[in-house]
Order: C-alpha cells, then sequence, then structure tokens
DNA sequence: AGCATCTGGCCGAACGTTCGCTTAGCGACG
DNA sequence: CGTCGCTAAGCGAACGTTCGGCCAGATGCT
C-alpha cells in the first residue's frame, strides 16, 4: 500500500513554467499579485498534479504547527468527548488540527503524553484531565514549555482555566430543593479531592445557610462517580437521617445508584426523595422517573477552550470572565416539580 | 505567554563542543560511536538547556510525521470513543501521536477534515465514522492519497477494515434465544443501510432458518439508534405479533426504548419478553433488569486497527482474518436465563 | 529624454533535522 | 616502512516550505 510520494511546489512550479516562489506565494500566501494568466496556469497545475500542501515543511519555517494538543483524561466520559468534539471542532475553524493524547489513569504517563505533543511542536495545549490536578510533574512540563489553558485546577498554578461556574451550581441546585419545601436535603458528591466537588459542596453550604439551615456534615457523603458506590453513599445518608426528603448529586451515573438505593429502602422518587443532578447525558431523561440534571455545556467549553488558547498564544490579556459558561438546570421528574412526564426536555432555569 | 523558542541541536553542540550532527547522532539517531565524555558533555548539555526534539524538521527529512489521523464520526458515541482511545494508546505505544478529526454527521465536512490530515502528511489514516459508508468523494480522497485502514465498508472498496464478524455476532444472539425456547423472535435493527446491520440481520437470519423457522419480513423493524425510535419499533412488533416473546435489539440504546415499550404494553421483562442487545455498554448492567448484551470490543478493535495499519504502511501484506475481533455475549437477567440478580457481569459465551 | 514608480516574478536564505561520506589520528600487520 | 583498518567526529546536502529583497520591463510624470 505504498502511495507515490506528494507532489512539491517545485513540481507544480515547473509545470506551470514559474519559480516556485511564485507558486509559492501564490498558492498558500494570499496577498500576491500574478497576472491572471500565471494564476491559471500554476492553478491548474496544481489542480492537475493533485497538489497538497506540505504543512511540515510550512511548520518549520513558521516556526508554529497549526497544531494543538489535548491532553484528555477519560475520553470514554461523555463530558469529556463532548468537550474535545466541541474543541476539535472550533480549532478546525480556524485553521487547526489537534493532537489527542489520553491518561491511562493509573499509570504515570501524563508526562510522556505531553512530551508527543511538545516533540511535535503543538502551539498550545488544553488540559481536560482531573487527575492532572494531582500532577506536579506535569504541571511543571506544562508550564515551562508551552501555551496552556486548562478545564481543570492545575497544581502551581500559573494556568488559565475554562469552565463553569460550580460553587453557583450547587448553591443552584440546593436552592432548587428549597424552593421545592424540602429542608432536610443530603448530597452525594464525588471525590473531594477534585476542586469541583470542593466548589459545589460550598455552593450547597451556601444556599443552606442563607435558608438558615445548618449544613451538617452528617448530610454529606463523599461518592466515587460509580453508581454502587452513590447506592452506598445514599444508603448511609438514610440511616443518619431517616427523614431526608430531597438529595443532590453530583453526576447523572451516581444518580442511578441513588435511585436504586431509595427503591432498596422503599423509598419513591419524586414522592419520598427528591433528586437533583449534574451533566444532564442523554440517559438522564430515559430514566424513571425523568432525572432532573445541570446541563454543562460541554462542547461548548472546549471551543471556548480553544477561543481563549489561541488569543493567549497571540498574546492577549483575558479576564477570568471570559472562560465561564452558563450552566442551566433542566427540570425533570425526579424533583417533583411536576413536568412533562417523559422524553423531552423542560422548563430550564438558568444561573450566571 | 510567549514561551522562549525551544533550544535547538546546534545550540545543544556548540555548548557541549561537538559539532550538531553528533550531537544528533548521539541523541536521536540511536546506533552511532562516541567517546564516554563527548557522550556526557552532550547529555548534560542537552538537560540543562532542556532540549526536545523537533519532530517537524525530522518529519521533513525522513518523510514520515510519525503520526496518523483518525477521522471519526460521533465521538460522543461510547462505541467510537472506546476505540479511539484504544487507538491513541497503540499508536503511542509505537512512537505515533495521533491527529483526530471529527465529523459532524449532518454537515458535509468529510474532505475538509481528510484534507487537514493529509496536508499535514500523517503517515496514515484510520476511519471510524459510519458516514464515510456513504461518501464515495472521502473515499476516492482517501484511496488516492494514503494507508487507510476503516472500522466500517467504504464505498468503493480496496480499504481494508477491521472489526468484529457482525453476521456471526447476530446469529449468535439469536441462537441463544431459540436455545431459551423462544420460537418467536423479533429484532429491532439500526438503520438498513448500515452493513453491519445488514450482517446482523443476516445472522438472525441464518440462525431462525437452521431451526426450521420462517424468517418473515414482519419479525424485523427498522430502528434509528434512539430509544423513542427503538420504542415504536416494538410496539409496531407487538402490533403484528402480539405472541412475540423474544426481541434482539441491535444497540443498548434502544434496548431502553424495548424496555419502555414493554412496558407500556404490559408485558414484564424477561418474563413476558426476553431481550438481547449488542455493545454492552456500562450501563447496561444497571438497567432493571440488568440486559443481556454483546460486548464489543472497541478499544482492541482501535489498537487492532493501529496494528493493521503500521504494517501497510511498512508494505506488508495482511490476510483479512488478522482484522477480526471475537464478540461475547454477557448473559444477564434480561433474556431471562437465572444470572447474578445484579451489577456484576456474568457468565460469558465467546464466539470466534 | 530622464527619472521615479509600479508590476510581475525570481533569487537566496533560513527553519532543524537526518544521513551518507569523508577525515584525522592511531595502532597493527605483513 | 607502507598499507590497512578502526574509532571518533565533522562536513555537506537535502527535505518543502516562507519571506524579504532584488531586478527587468513597462508606464507615468516633468
Amino acid at each position: 500500500m505504498v502511495k507515490g510520494p506528494y507532489p512539491s511546489l517545485k513540481e507544480v512550479a515547473a509545470r506551470a513554467g514559474v519559480s516556485f516562489q511564485t507558486a509559492s506565494k501564490f498558492l498558500n500566501g494570499g496577498q500576491v499579485r500574478v497576472s491572471p494568466e500565471t494564476a491559471e496556469r500554476i492553478t491548474s497545475a496544481a489542480r492537475e498534479l493533485g497538489y497538497s500542501p506540505n504543512t511540515i515543511a510550512r511548520s518549520l519555517v513558521q516556526r508554529a504547527s497549526s497544531t494543538i494538543g489535548i491532553v484528555a483524561g477519560d475520553l470514554t466520559d461523555l463530558a469529556l468527548s463532548q468537550f474535545v468534539v466541541g474543541a476539535e471542532r472550533a480549532a478546525r475553524r480556524v485553521g487547526h488540527a489537534v493532537l489527542v493524547g489520553t491518561l491511562a489513569g493509573d499509570e504515570e504517563d501524563g508526562s510522556e503524553v505531553v512530551n508527543t505533543l511538545i516533540e511535535r511542536r503543538v502551539d498550545g495545549i488544553i488540559a481536560a484531565a482531573p487527575q492532572l490536578e494531582e500532577d506536579t510533574a506535569v504541571a511543571e512540563l506544562l508550564r515551562r514549555y508551552v501555551s496552556v489553558v486548562s478545564l481543570h485546577h492545575v497544581p502551581g498554578g500559573g494556568i488559565p482555566t475554562v469552565g463553569s461556574n460550580h460553587r453557583d451550581l450547587g448553591r443552584m441546585c440546593t436552592e432548587h430543593l428549597l424552593g421545592l419545601g424540602h429542608s432536610c436535603i443530603g448530597t452525594v458528591t464525588g471525590p473531594f479531592r477534585r476542586l469541583v466537588v470542593r466548589s459545589r459542596l460550598r455552593g450547597f453550604e451556601d444556599a443552606l445557610r442563607q435558608a438558615s439551615i445548618e449544613p451538617g456534615e452528617d448530610l454529606v457523603v463523599e461518592g466515587d462517580w460509580t453508581p454502587a458506590g452513590a447506592a452506598s453513599a445514599t444508603r448511609l445518608l438514610f440511616e443518619r437521617r431517616p427523614q431526608l426528603t430531597a438529595i443532590f448529586v453530583h453526576s447523572d451515573v451516581m444518580a442511578i445508584g441513588v435511585y436504586s438505593a431509595a427503591a432498596a429502602t422503599g423509598r419513591r422518587i419524586p414522592e419520598d426523595l427528591a433528586v437533583v443532578s449534574c451533566d444532564d447525558i442523554p440517559f438522564a431523561q430515559y430514566m424513571t422517573p425523568p432525572l432532573t440534571s445541570v446541563r454543562i455545556p460541554f462542547a461548548e467549553t472546549g471551543a471556548r477552550a480553544v477561543d481563549v488558547l489561541l488569543r493567549r498564544i497571540n498574546g492577549e490579556e483575558l479576564t477570568a470572565e471570559a472562560s465561564l459558561l452558563p450552566v442551566e438546570l433542566i427540570v425533570r421528574a425526579s424533583c417533583g416539580v411536576a413536568g412533562p412526564p417523559d422524553h423531552s426536555p423542560a422548563g430550564a432555569v438558568q444561573v450566571r
């Protein structure tokens, strides 16, 4: 399956009877004056030969690869894959390609992945891997070599972040439940070592305090993003506070566990237990009852990350606000608000 | 955020007091004889300067970028993202990076995406986008320029494929249901225009015929990969054949629709209706009842695709068998076999 | 007619590597 | 003593572009 080499500018130019530099300027350079006949000759020579510019050579002289790297955690995660899709699309629209590296999670291959990208001289890197929150080696590498934008907080600071305000998110969800009349509200969170989780938790506490409810520690149980983990967390919550009537859970996948724990303890949703969750994965609307969840605009965040990265590469100074994206509470039946019974997005409450 | 330029081989060599070619041979070239002192000087100069080889320049002279492209359909789809993860990992293990391009699906950007990759002179391309099955323009482009391996059939032929045998898959699922004593079995398929779908359907019919059951056309309803579509397909099946006791559905996501249609018509799963599905997404085990489904090794397929691609690039001739991966039926409660009640993968039947 | 200006295009250099060939120095062998 | 062979390292060319400067001819102005 050996394909012939690509025709070079020289071959195109020879066929058109001009110097290769002229062909270069005309075909790739943009602003240049050539006579109409020459233009036509070059154009058709290029077409006939099937000329495709060699970005590698171009990158070498321009010292810019028109390529950005994405270091992604578990791409299998819906949130991350949406982010990557959004980023790739935005990058391509402005003529950039995207080099992805995935992190195994268990192995310590962060540095290896980043080095692969650096050796290919990406113009910048977007970090979209939660596990990088704890990886100082990679943080150092990134800070040292390239322009970076991250989806998560990176140790050592100095690296701009894009995303949503998770404290507001936590507050919004909790206020929604408070507004529905609940006063004993628990929460099943993600792992505390994640900054997002701690932020949401602060929002949760903010809302309770504002409603003059003391946010007891026994209302909070740490989950591990899995349904099984969330199920036992939920059972723990029920043991501590049998009178609990509402739960704010940090992901839709964990909400599955909340549902099953509720069923196992004979509680009906939403009659006995209201549930509000985060992520709004497509599946949420097919759960019974359909799950109320916060839609986080991952794809838009990806596009924004590219935008911010490219602007920083160009030396622009940006305000932090440029990288904040609004989230939206999609209300369905699981929180007890009369909503459309099934299969359709319902009323939306927007924040920030 | 302007970072200084990367140190070049010349600077490293100057600091070590050798010619840059010698430094090149020592640092990146591999086999070369250098005196121990020189080696040490070069090594430490490189370390002190933070030298990182410029793959772009290397690619230019070697006429190989050590990069492969993946044109992916909806990365948000679990199957595809697993595939990409598997491929990326395998590629990195052999020193290659991965450039991804995603297809919007609606827009006609296939050629644009492929061109982006070609201009960056990827060594080869892996196509992982169902929509390419119908795209002759892109097929032409691929055939013309680069080595390609595809996950799906590509119009015009000539492009090797990796994946699993879906005819066997369809037969296996159907035989499983037949073996359980069902004789009136329906199927909710994906869109017929997909080759996988037609292959699975043939396997379905094979199995029925072998059991001396005529595979009537009214037992087959075309779905659209969505739960809602599958739900109405299922209702249609029930109308045509009220005595139906089993359904083979082509994806777990559609199985959700099958479940809801069953519930809506007062049928219990598995007592009144046995269900066997495809994909084995993580969620399958959390459905009630847990879904029996075929596990398709997407990540392994990705790794295999990289392997096959690289070997073809090296000019190896490969047999078609090298690119076939086995699937596995994960039996859970939805088909009516007594299995573990919940949350755990169960007995597996393997095929091919 | 002489000079400046514009037009269309050519030329040389540079980007950071790899790779094959050459060379200087030196000991060994016939 | 001349030649061979080996080691350690240097040298030149090439990869396919971009980019700024340069140049010949035509045109415009005084």
